[in-house]
DNA sequence: GCCAACGTTGGC
DNA sequence: GCCAACGTTGGC
């Protein structure tokens, strides 16, 4: 039993919202479509089930972490990469030799108030966020403090 | 819509 | 293996 890790995940809400996965059966929805080799690493090797995340809206007015989920199946092969019909195909991968992965989130808590970028870069403690300095990986690992200061603010009434 | 920062591709 | 050209991300 490994300790339960703490990761950041970006969407566009315009492309797939939180409000999206809410509506999924369950919950829970299958996190495709991610094409960068260190994120795929880590949704392959590192993220599993029962970790936590923070869910993040990107592009957004404004960019904020909206809510939270949980990982409810470790990596498993990106299918939708050898779909040409899908969002994001990769011909280059294919059933038998996948390059890219994917895990099952299930939304957790709708924060009562989002907690935008912006809060987050005035916030000291959480200047060494990866969302802060490397804005650009949309799989990201956060510390269980990093996490949890931030539930607790986008869990504050109002 | 602009553009800086970053990642990927491909010629050599 | 270098690096210029190109494509993408994502804040503003």
């Amino acid at each position: 039993m490994t300790a339960v890790k703490y990761w950041l995940m970006k969407s566009e809400p315009s492309d797939y919202s939180f409000e999206d996965l809410k509506n999924e059966e369950f919950q829970t929805a299958e996190w495709d479509g991610v094409r960068n080799y260190q994120a795929r690493n880590l949704l392959r090797d590192e993220i599993k089930v029962g970790d936590k995340v923070l869910y993040y809206h990107s592009n957004s007015k404004p960019s904020a972490v909206v809510g939270t989920a949980t990982v409810v199946r470790d990596g498993y092969p990106d299918f939708t990469a050898w779909d040409p019909t899908a969002k994001h195909p990769d011909p280059k991968s294919t059933e038998d030799d996948p390059i890219w992965f994917m895990v099952d989130i299930q939304a957790d808590i709708t924060f009562s108030r989002l907690v935008s970028l912006k809060e987050i870069k005035s916030i000291p403690e959480l200047s060494d966020m990866v969302l802060v300095k490397n804005s650009r990986l949309s799989v990201q690992p956060v510390t269980k403090s990093e996490f949890e200061l931030i539930t607790n603010l986008g869990s504050q009434s109002e």
